[in-house]
DNA sequence: AAAAGGCCCTGGTCGC
DNA sequence: TGCGACCAGGGCCTTT
């Protein structure tokens, strides 16, 4: 499950070998990702030089807009994708669906659980439906305890359910949602609307920090993720409360409890958070 | 509008 | 050792 600073990671990881090239080709081995790959692809990419790769939440926009039009390749990683730069002509492996040809390398998607996304739009990114509805980005200013406040307010879902809806903010999946509500001292089961002003000022730091944190470590959220170029780089971070129920709270020593919102796993401390 | 649940998919783990 | 059940999870989509 890449979250945001993995797929950050790996954008700056791909980056240096994209920007400047020549698209000279796609290879689509399996369409049938999250949407199909689109089937003309390689017909709207091929010749097309790349201008620069952005992130957007934790979609990877390749831009590859000409002097008359906006171009752009839009790239998912859904849980369990990753990208790797490799030498042309480099034999695939089981799940490597999908290659961006650039000449001597290539860009290379593998995705076993097919939940990655490989898109194509023209005209202007920040008006493709998937990325038009997108919240703050947690890691740049504008992302504060002010706009969490006003964003939880009249919200009386669950403060982790909440936290984990892109609309509001992007990139924060479960890992960093439970981590970060452990840090600012908050009980996931509080309902969102009533947190103070304080508390999300709290909440926020602790995204921002923990977010940061795993940045600097390298991103590292999955067992088998992997750099773009191919180095293990993975260093598993020392969780506070994720996968880790009926384990002492590393902070208090109170046994961890796990429970399930929203069909997904919750871990807190019910000494901590309140 | 917000909330809740379904669905897509495969690899890993566990119990029998 | 083999096999089925179950879980993990991002996020869009549909239903309530």
């Amino acid at each position: 499950m890449p979250e945001l600073p993995e797929v950050e990671i790996t954008r700056r990881g791909i980056e240096p070998y994209l920007a400047g090239k020549i698209i000279t080709g796609v290879r689509v081995r399996e369409r049938r990702l999250r949407w199909p790959i689109p089937p003309n692809l390689s017909a709207r990419v091929t010749g097309r030089r790349i201008l620069g790769v952005t992130r957007r939440g934790k979609y990877i926009l390749i831009d590859c807009s000409s002097s008359d039009r906006a171009g752009w390749l839009i790239l998912h990683l859904g849980m369990s994708g990753s990208l790797r730069i490799m030498a042309a002509g480099t034999a695939a492996q089981p799940h490597e669906h999908f290659d961006l040809l650039l000449g001597n390398r290539l860009l290379r998607l593998r995705d076993p659980r097919r939940f990655g996304a490989v898109l194509w739009h023209t005209g202007d990114i920040a008006r493709h439906p998937l990325l038009a509805g997108l919240g703050a980005e947690p890691l740049e200013d504008g992302f504060s305890g002010g706009l969490l406040h006003r964003a939880l307010r009249a919200r009386t879902a669950p403060v982790k359910l909440v936290l984990m809806n892109a609309s509001i903010v992007v990139g924060v999946g479960n890992i960093y949602a439970n981590e970060s509500l452990f840090r600012a001292g908050i009980d996931p089961r509080a309902p969102a609307g009533r947190l103070s002003r304080t508390r999300c000022n709290r909440l926020v730091a602790a995204i921002k920090s923990t977010l940061k944190q795993a940045l600097a470590a390298g991103g590292s959220s999955l067992r088998d993720f992997v750099h773009s170029d191919g180095s293990s780089g993975y260093f598993q971070q020392q969780y506070y409360v994720y996968g880790r129920a009926g384990l002492p709270c590393r902070v208090c020593a109170t046994p961890i409890r796990q429970l399930r919102q929203g069909q997904r796993s919750t871990f807190y401390c019910p000494s901590c958070q309140k």
